[in-house]
RNA sequence: GCGAGAGUGGCGGAAUUGGUAGACGCGCGGGACUUAGGAUCCCGUGCCGCAAGGCGUGUGGGUUCGAGUCCCACCUUUCGCACCA
């Protein structure tokens, strides 16, 4: 914690008689546990409102900004929805598995499980200290074996319905570390933390088979309450595309082989496989003058001829060498020949096969027909390796042999070169094409996805362990439910090593089991689970904690399930939201839970920068909230955070801020401290009250936090112009406003004013609409669409009277100028006289 | 490259269906109370100008009685995805 104390002035700033925030903090958050004010009745709770927040990973350095900027946001909208007189549900737990809590217990040489419950007891502090109505009874923490038990009871029904398999999957591999990386570790193809070049190695690991949902995950998107942007990054995401599969026969590599002159026709049978490709431009195939395979496509060993057999060797063994990141960022395009041809099915002429790594073997099927007329990284490569360029679309201006200008023509066009397509449109020519190659055996229209299966395996130490047998006998055997959980061992060299599996593989002790099935001698599954599986269930098990017998409870989960509403980083947009969707939807199917989408509401929170930049410890502009919170008290602090800007766009904290909210802290104080109980109130104030009670109401259940709080700033100036005495009629439902944002002062000054129970036990005060609106107005005078002033007239003038008071007002008048050629008036705001 | 968003005072940011641009807060200036003020309270504060007035929402056009808001072209910038065939 260096560089990130702020510039306080020195000695607190002077606080209204009586008010001191953390005394008052101190003595409600006491309050609410003895009351037991935040814990919920789940079982008859009337209107069940579900409010989540998206549970933290428990770090050593403690709650950062923005986490508590999430949090309050949540708390916020969590505690008004209580004032419109829901029960509301707003759990909270910890996400302490993973990648991150390991490399950290290694680097300072502790235990992950010594480590973790140290940071979470100095989380669950801050929390507290934060006032977030949390019902702490049901909290989870991921790591808890009471926990992961059932994080391994999912594992086994996605297995039980087939959706878990395992097979190779290409991953990082840091040769110097001895082991793997997730993508985001591997900066510029090297390791993160040692700096050697990383390796791609092919390991047996777990999938879930998210892939067969991907028309689901993305049709339901159109049924969800969600942040626009975080529905346009699931839609992005899942990717899919029309187009078509198509086969291209391949010419017998022994046959032809070496005899590159032989004239090849349609006619020559040939006992050759065949290549499918998948292409969103079938209409572009009488330009497809090559085809090329990713280099870990099965087929190259058949398809490559004895002559190439060397070059093609040394070309996989080099691409399976680079890591993923670099060989995906790497543009230059490499590859080689394997000797074999192929018949386009459109032109019956022969092609040849090359590879090459931008193809990628993870999309479509592994293969392109190359197009290089009409794609870009097909014209680069027939451009690097001299392969045949043909113009099959003609755009506007452009003809069968209008030359290429150096790069593809992707455009929109008529088909050309392309037999008896030629003038065909682009649009048409997909359908045409397809249909014609389908009659011809030689393809089909297919939808394609880029979403791909969901690796969980991690062959790390700090996770759940996958709950898999294997056993010589028996096979693959799942661990019985009612064996439950596996534990994961306490080992002190949870170190990974060189062998490429997890540090669990080491403790022959404990993956020696015997078959549950026959009995024999097996032994364990030694990777562990993705923490994305930990989070893919969690907002499930919140209102079942406690229940030992099932993941989660059928009767509870239907009153509160799904989650009312969810809110979050939209870091998170695509894969924890993803995985939560389609875990809800292999339950759902299941028979386990009667809703699919697991969260009808999802908004997604801006971002806290300083100093122009996100919050890092390498910028030494990270805020700790504890110093903040000392010195100003949580309840300023909260309402701070919410005032830096939109909730849904983030805001730029500013150490001199926090200021002016804490000086409207003290004026509300000094308010109810001063407010006569027998006057009744001005009937000003009293419109301007009832304006910011329907301003605030409207304000925070849209999360626009900040004009909120600027509308009980204005309010309060207009309570206190000129030192005026406040009546406490003025000033009492001001306290129920501010009860979201600012909770402990609320309860205190709500006490002040003879309440015996909680504030969030009241209802959201009522605004009257006959209330709000004045007999006159001030209505705004244009004189040829330029403001000259303001006349107050009654609310409903005339626009003859309008005119008339506008003339008369010799500020305004003298620019009307002659008799007017249009009046317009906006009835209510405003007059504009053209001369 | 693709997708989504954002450009408004010294600063963070407000602005209903197109209808007073700059709410609210910070900062700054002036005043009151004070031994004192970095506390509190009051007043002021977009820019130019003594004033009348003029000019102002990234740039250039357009529609309109009227444009921060709508349309066209462009510039800058943030975020996400990225050889996805």
């Amino acid at each position: 914690m260096t560089a990130s104390v702020p510039p306080f002035h020195p000695g607190s700033p002077e606080e209204p008689l009586g008010y001191d925030p953390s005394a008052v903090e101190a003595r409600w958050r006491q309050r609410w546990v003895d009351r037991g004010t935040h814990s919920v009745d789940l079982t008859n709770g009337a209107r069940p409102f579900y409010a989540l927040m998206m549970f933290p990973y428990p770090s050593a350095e403690g709650l950062h900004v923005g986490n508590l900027f999430a949090f309050t946001g949540c708390d916020i909208y969590a505690r008004f929805q209580r004032l419109q007189g829901h029960t509301v549900f707003e759990p909270l737990g910890y996400d302490a598995f993973g990648i991150h809590s390991e490399n950290f217990a290694l680097k300072v040489g502790k235990h992950p499980m010594e480590l973790i419950p140290s940071n979470i007891r100095n989380f669950r502090r801050q929390l507290d200290r934060a006032g977030l109505m949390v019902d702490w009874g049901r909290s989870v923490d991921t790591t808890d074996a009471s926990y992961y038990k059932w994080t391994q009871w999912v594992f086994l029904q996605l297995y039980k319905q087939g959706l878990a398999y395992k097979k190779a999957g290409a991953v990082n591999w840091c040769p110097s570390c001895k082991t793997v990386l997730a993508n985001e570790q591997v900066i510029a193809g090297a390791c993160e933390r040692c700096g050697t070049m990383v390796e791609q190695r092919f390991l047996e690991q777990w999938f879930f088979k998210i892939s067969d949902y991907a028309p689901r995950l993305l049709t339901n998107l159109d049924t969800l309450d969600w942040s626009a942007t975080t529905i346009q990054a699931q839609r992005n995401w899942i990717g899919r595309s029309e187009g078509a599969k198509l086969r291209f026969r391949v010419l017998d590599p022994l046959t032809d082989a070496g005899s590159s002159a032989v004239a090849v026709t349609t006619e020559m049978r040939t006992a050759g496989p065949e290549i499918e490709v998948f292409t969103t431009r079938p209409d572009t195939i009488f330009g497809a003058t090559y085809l090329v395979l990713a280099p870990e496509h099965p087929l190259v060993d058949t398809l490559t001829t004895p002559m190439q057999s060397g070059v093609v060797a040394e070309y996989r063994a080099r691409a399976a060498k680079q890591d993923l990141v670099t060989r995906k960022t790497n543009k230059e395009k490499t590859g080689e020949f394997t000797g074999s041809y192929a018949v386009n099915p459109a032109t019956g002429e022969m092609i040849p096969i090359w590879i090459a790594d931008y193809v990628l073997m993870e999309y479509g099927t592994g293969a392109i027909m190359a197009v290089p007329g009409h794609d870009e990284r097909d014209f680069e490569f027939a451009t690097v390796f001299e392969l045949p360029i043909i113009r099959v679309v003609a755009g506007e201006g452009q003809g069968a042999r209008t030359p290429f200008d150096g790069a593809a023509y992707t455009g929109d066009g008529v088909l050309v070169n392309s037999g008896a397509f030629d003038g065909v449109s682009v649009g048409e020519g997909i359908a045409k094409i397809t249909a014609w190659l389908a009659s011809k055996q030689a393809g089909e229209a297919v939808t394609n996805y880029r979403l791909h299966d969901w690796c969980i395996s991690r062959q790390r130490y700090w996770g759940p362990p996958i709950p898999i047998i294997y056993c010589d006998a028996c096979g693959t055997v799942p661990v019985p439910e009612d064996q439950l959980p596996v534990v994961l061992p306490n080992i002190p060299d949870f170190r990974p090593d060189d062998s490429g599996v997890s540090p669990l593989a080491r403790h022959e002790e404990w993956y020696r089991v015997p078959c549950p099935q026959c009995g024999q001698k097996a032994r364990r599954e030694t990777d562990v689970s993705d923490t994305f599986l930990d989070s893919a269930w969690y907002f499930l098990r919140y209102p079942s904690v406690g229940r030992d017998d099932v993941a989660f409870d059928p009767a509870v989960t239907k009153k509160w399930l799904p989650v009312t509403t969810y809110i979050g980083g939209n870091e998170h947009a695509v894969l924890h939201l993803l995985y939560s969707r389609f875990i809800t939807m292999v339950l759902h199917d299941a028979g386990m839970l009667d809703f699919e989408e697991p969260f009808t509401r999802f908004r997604a929170h801006g971002l806290i920068i300083r100093d122009g930049a996100k919050m890092s410890k390498s910028k030494g502009n990270v805020v700790n909230p504890d110093e903040y919170i000392e010195q100003w008290g949580a309840d300023a602090f909260r309402t701070y955070l919410m005032f830096l800007g939109p909730f849904e766009e983030g805001g730029d904290f500013r150490d001199g801020g926090i200021s002016g909210v804490k000086r409207f802290l003290d004026r509300l104080w000094a308010t109810v401290r001063d407010a006569d109980p027998a006057a009744s109130a001005d009937p000003e104030v009293q419109r301007k009250l009832h304006a910011t009670i329907k301003k605030v109401g409207e304000d925070v259940p849209s999360l626009s936090y900040n004009t909120a709080i600027a509308a009980m700033m204005e309010y309060m100036n207009v309570l206190r112009k000129g030192e005026r005495q406040p009546a406490r009629a003025e000033v009492e439902p001001l306290v129920q406003l501010v009860a979201p944002f600012a909770p402990h002062i609320a309860e205190e000054l709500w006490e002040m004013m003879g309440h015996g129970t909680s504030v969030f036990a009241s209802r959201w005060p009522a605004y009257d609409p006959a209330l709000l609106e004045s007999d006159t107005i001030e209505l705004v005078v244009q004189v040829g669409g330029k403001t000259r002033g303001k006349v107050r007239v009654a609310k409903d003038v005339s626009q003859d009277a309008a005119l008339a008071a506008a003339k008369a007002d010799s500020a305004i008048g003298k620019f009307i100028t002659g008799e007017p050629k249009k009046v317009i008036l906006v009835p209510g705001r405003l007059l504009n006289v053209v001369v």
